[in-house]
DNA sequence: TCGTATATTGATAATCATTTTCAAAAAGGC
DNA sequence: GCCTTTTTGAAAATGATTATCAATATACGA
């Protein structure tokens, strides 16, 4: 899985005709090893314990480019930072969202993006991706 | 429905001990005759025109008490601004965002909601409030 | 109505996440 | 190895939002 993200990301950067550097190794591997859901900055932080001298501009490029390259996905659960989770080829999930703790919970249901698909095509729209999350408290929360 | 939603906040003002002035009415009146999902910046333009002792401050801070209070809501589709739209007493609608031309039209399906009331159940979760959004090219887009 | 305590305002400064800039360093051909 | 192009890191810039604070307005009791 992990072999296959890092092959895909390749492909990707050698279409682009990005050259291939130490810092994107590094923060792809650490990226990868990663818990799903992390900030920029946490991501920056945990690889400056080993690597003090990749400076934060470029984590957040990378982690752009991961976004671009289909690797990676963007999410933002309204506390004004962005995150980043693996991507799933083929697959997609969503949240639930504890506001008191936290905790991020994912789920998948297939009945509910077949309805989506059928509101967007009453709309006329070509759906290119989607956002579901819940917000609310969790077990140990509420 | 106007006259209601101006009722509420003044019920929630009232509420919380909040002294009425000049300037919350302006922008309330404003933000209720205004379509929907703007931008505290739009908000904050559009009464520039009429009121340019207004500042942009307040035009924050009143937005924030209507989300509190309940007659708007918060919601962000990832360009990096937060948007506000009226909140209709007991009913939620979702988004269909295009991503070419910004167009933004507002869906309801209750079998969608249902199901996410069971995706949390399962889960444990007590859902708050939720958000889905589906982003793709409307038909003029696509 | 007047005074007073408290909330609100507007201008500005501060903040926070993210992006840009730019000179120096590194990569990939040839 | 040389030369062109990309990438990097540090610092400055940006853009949206929030905090600060003195001046002003409001509510309410005397």
């Amino acid at each position: 899985m992990i072999i296959s993200k890092k092959q895909a990301f390749q492909d990707f950067a050698s279409a682009k005709g990005l050259k291939s550097t130490k810092q994107r190794d590094i923060i792809l591997d650490s990226f990868l090893s990663c818990h799903q859901h992390l900030t920029t900055e946490e991501l920056y932080l945990k690889l400056k314990t080993d690597n003090p001298n990749i400076g934060f501009a470029t984590v957040y490029r990378t982690l752009k480019l991961f976004a671009e390259s289909g690797i990676a996905r963007e999410i933002q659960f309204g506390d004004g930072q962005t995150r980043y989770e693996h991507m799933h080829a083929g697959e997609h999930h969503d949240h639930l969202v504890c506001t008191r703790c936290g905790a991020i919970v994912e789920f998948e249901n297939e009945t509910i993006e077949k309805l989506q698909s059928e509101v967007a095509a009453q709309h006329g729209f070509t759906i290119k991706n989607h956002k579901l999350e819940l917000y609310g408290y969790c077990v140990k929360c509420s």
